[in-house]
RNA sequence: CGGGGUAUAGCGCAGUCCGGUUAGCGUAUCUGCUUUGGGAGCAGAGGGUCGCAGGUUCGAAUCCUGCUACCCCGACCA
């Protein structure tokens, strides 16, 4: 009553910015574009941090910090890379604040003005690789696998709570390689960790590709990519993985001494995931009463919620709660037991949808007499009356039950909303009216690529790593294609 | 950064056009009693620099100017 949302086919943005808010994930902040993540939803970060890092650790990277700021002139040197991230960064030109001559407060301080100007990382290349300079001088310091987990700032124009603000937390990889063959195949392995993250913990299934030239990483030859496709029939690019070359490398003069004894410059790959995901993850699965959290990565996968007259039925009913809560945690399942007495168990009900907890169990008088406890499923909001005898083995099901059937709900809407067209009609027809990915031939030239946006506002998202090589002719300009790529508006 | 909109109690809003009692409603909060298997009921209470800064006026939530933040639509991006 209190919380009631804004339904998705009403208004989907609405509904978004309003689930974020309500499930109490995060909400803005007095910093124009920047957020406050809370701590429900920083628990799910949080979660797949832990989960993230340890697909890390087991492919061999580990974790390391290098600072915020980056001098100026370490930005400049490699040229593309400038150019595509110039627009939006932080600069700092001063270290020092002073009274304000009128007493009013606080001001700059003109004469504590820096020698060289400071920008607040958007990304680590540069100050990584100019450090890298220094670690690597044989083929023996190779390779170099590591992973920071940071926050980044890239000042956005237009921002939304997760999907886009100025500050974000992210981890990024940065790796050094003997080899070209080497460092590709690093890029390759990386975005497929990502895919696996996102299919088996996420729930959404990602289409795994390139991105065309002018999607591209600045400074990168190759940017691999997820994208995975949300309810209101946009793309999402939930992470990349990207095959820098030697660009870095000769930018910062990072030099190796090969086998052969010669003198070449480093192999390099880039690879990000970042707070973005939890953008995702809401708008993949949520839906009209509130969050849908796949039970891999829920904070609280099972909610106990009591039922009673009194006290002394509350304590009965205590007793068997917090008997099943031992239960489930000594099998590794995060549970709650909310014996709040200042909620009743209807907006109790409630409050847990809008969180999206996976698995609600009830125990009222009923129950006590019967041995039996009330299960509710977040995902379908089915319920069902249980014995509760083997609770845990009925919940461990369970929470793989709705793990999986998340993911194969997402799969089938994507399925049901990917299509493949051979006209350009055909292809402005699901575009405007219908939404999702659009399989369709092109011509490989930025020109059309670039018209194509103008006219309809879809984008390359990906040329598919794994897509079929059929032949045809590109919808836009009717030259020759050697295989689909996919389109489709995105985030 | 361009166009449009909004800003009044923790949250959601009315009041603003046409200036004039003590700024109101819903919800939330607090107290008490009754309640508890899907967002409880009744009674009472507390809570406001009307976004910020100037200006006009005897008098400003209301009119004027500037600023800021947020939302929507574009351009840019993970």
């Amino acid at each position: 009553m209190a919380k009631e949302l804004t339904s998705r086919s009403e208004n989907y943005s609405q509904w978004y910015n309003e689930l974020v808010v309500k499930a109490d994930l995060a909400e803005n902040s007095a910093v124009r574009g920047c957020m406050v993540i809370k701590p429900y939803g920083y628990s799910i970060w949080e979660k797949m941090q832990a989960t993230l890092d340890k697909m890390f650790k087991e492919t061999g990277h580990v974790n390391a910090y290098f600072p915020l700021f980056i001098p100026k002139s370490f930005f400049s040197k490699e040229a593309s890379h400038v150019e595509g991230f110039a627009k939006e960064c932080a600069v700092i030109t001063h270290y020092r604040l002073k009274n304000n001559e009128n007493g009013t407060g606080v001001v700059v301080d003109p004469e504590a003005k820096l020698e060289e100007e400071l920008i607040i990382r958007p990304t680590s290349e540069t100050i990584i690789w100019n450090t890298y300079r220094n670690w690597i001088q044989s083929y023996r310091d190779l390779p170099l696998l590591i992973n920071q987990w940071a926050n980044v700032v890239r000042w956005e124009m237009r921002t939304r709570l997760f999907l886009r603000t100025a500050e974000f937390l992210w981890q990024e990889g940065h790796t050094a390689h003997a080899t070209k063959e080497e460092a590709i195949e690093e890029t390759i392995k990386m975005i497929n960790v990502y895919a696996r993250f996102a299919e088996e913990y996420l729930g959404i299934p990602v289409i795994i590709g390139t991105k065309t030239e002018s999607e591209r990483f600045a400074g990168a030859l190759d940017t691999y990519c997820i994208e995975a496709l949300m309810q209101d029939g946009k793309a999402l690019q939930s992470g990349t993985s990207h095959f820098l070359g030697q660009n870095f490398a000769k930018a910062f003069d990072v030099k190796f001494t090969n086998k052969e004894g010669k003198l070449d410059y480093v192999w390099a790959t880039s690879w990000g995931v970042s707070t973005r995901l939890v953008g995702a993850l809401i708008m993949a699965h949520s839906d009209d009463n509130g969050l849908v959290l796949p039970p891999r990565l829920a904070p609280i996968q099972v909610v106990i919620v009591p039922i009673y007259k009194n006290n002394e039925q509350l304590e009965k009913i205590s007793e068997k709660a917090l008997q099943i809560k031992k239960e489930l945690e000594k099998i590794e399942i995060t549970v709650k037991y909310d014996d709040r007495d200042t909620h009743k168990p209807g907006w109790k009900f409630a409050e847990y949808e809008l969180k999206g907890v996976p698995v609600r169990i009830a125990i009222g008088p009923r129950d006590l007499e019967n041995n039996s406890v009330e299960i509710a499923r977040r995902d379908t909001l089915s319920k069902e009356i249980i014995s509760s005898n083997n609770l845990g083995e009925t919940i461990v099901k369970l929470l793989d039950d709705i793990q999986t059937n998340i993911y194969n709900k997402a799969l089938i809407f994507r399925e049901n909303n990917t299509f493949t067209v051979d006209t350009y009609d055909e292809f402005k027809e699901i575009i405007n009216n219908k939404g999702g990915f659009v399989l369709a031939h092109w011509d490989g030239s930025a020109e059309t690529e670039l018209k194509i946006k103008e006219e309809t506002k879809a984008t390359i998202r990906c040329i598919l790593l794994d897509g079929e090589k059929e032949e045809g002719t590109c919808i836009y300009s009717g030259k020759p294609s050697k295989q689909r790529v996919l389109f489709a508006k995105a985030y």
